[in-house]
DNA sequence: AAAAGCACAGTCCACTGTGTCATGTCGACA
DNA sequence: TGTCGACATGACACAGTGGACTGTGCTTTT
């Protein structure tokens, strides 16, 4: 019961410490003053599709950066629009925040889940989830090769789209060889 | 200002609707009683890599359980060790749960979010990052690849781990891709 | 045999992330 | 005039993550 094993240093780190999702709000405001609503928009066109954010979260982070000081609020707009831009600590927290090695992804599939337990469910319903999951796919494959198409702003746009690309075509090929993996005798 | 257009039903639905997360604890509890602990261990293990739980959600999950009679806590062990088994309840709650259709997935994957903002950093930087994580990216594969070999112990387990493949090499491809991507002049 | 270390087993908490309900504003247009 | 839809935010409950913390019992080291 003598002395205990720790100092509680607490290292807050004090400056940056940011996540993802506030870091990319960061990185939007590089292109100018907008609001939460503008940012929800912007964010999920440019990183939805990789990095998820809801409203609530948006102006949860916004307020806090506010707090923070790494964003400051403008004077407000019609429709009680409030809008916020980069401060210089913003600026600086951004950029540590990219520097840093960015961690592994996480994937959440609820139909690997169904499948997994798969023996528990009847066959014919199994396979039909597959097929409303493939027909998704597909879908999402076909938008990614015409936004390709289309052409992209730029090289880094090009690269998290290649992504996405691969990553659908992988799903449907894993989708092709399904039935031969569950069939079996 | 006149009538309300909503009735405000709030069906809850009473029974089932559960989140994925329960309803996998529940799958587990078919093959016998175990605590949280164990169950902790089981899933990681068997759905791990595409379904991640933590502890503290896991020991919530099961309180939860417990109140709302889908589980039971039986004798505590040693070191306080609380086993659960199912109950009916749960037992139909799950299969009600597993006949359902599962929702699409969620990627979260900062390292696209890096690549997104890509501009505003070093180069070098950056392919350094990619080359940490295609490292990362070899290993799992390999890692399946692996536990392929050895066997699975039915088809369904062998259905995911086709999955984590599919996936592993579509990762590989497109890092193997980027570099073109992104030096293109 | 005492001490040390480790796997077992669980709690608590702060923060992050998701989804729904609610509220109010302004412009278009019928 | 009214009502519809896009704009704009807030509040809240629940789900998910990760670290700090507390204890227990077995095994290994000294």
């Amino acid at each position: 019961m003598a002395h205990r094993p720790q100092w509680n240093v607490k290292r807050k780190n004090l400056m940056a410490d940011l996540n993802p999702t506030a870091a990319s709000l960061l990185g939007f405001l590089h292109a100018g003053e907008a609001s939460g609503y503008e940012l929800v928009h912007t964010a999920q066109q440019l990183i939805g599709d990789f990095w998820s954010l809801t409203r609530s979260q948006v102006y949860r982070e916004l307020a806090a950066l506010d707090r923070r000081g790494l964003v400051e609020a403008g004077p407000a707009g019609p429709r009680s629009r409030q809008p916020y831009r980069l401060t210089d600590e913003g600026r600086a927290a951004f950029g540590a925040w990219l520097a840093e090695p960015p961690g592994t992804e996480q994937i959440r599939y609820p139909l690997l889940l169904t499948l997994a337990f798969g023996s528990a469910l009847d066959r014919d319903r199994l396979m039909g989830f597959i097929a409303e999951h493939r027909t998704v796919h597909e879908k999402r494959l076909a938008g990614y090769r015409e936004q390709r198409a289309a052409g992209c702003p730029d090289r880094f746009t090009e690269a998290t789209l290649a992504f996405g690309i691969r990553y659908e075509e992988g799903v449907l090929a894993w989708m092709d060889e399904l039935p031969a993996i569950l069939e079996e005798r």
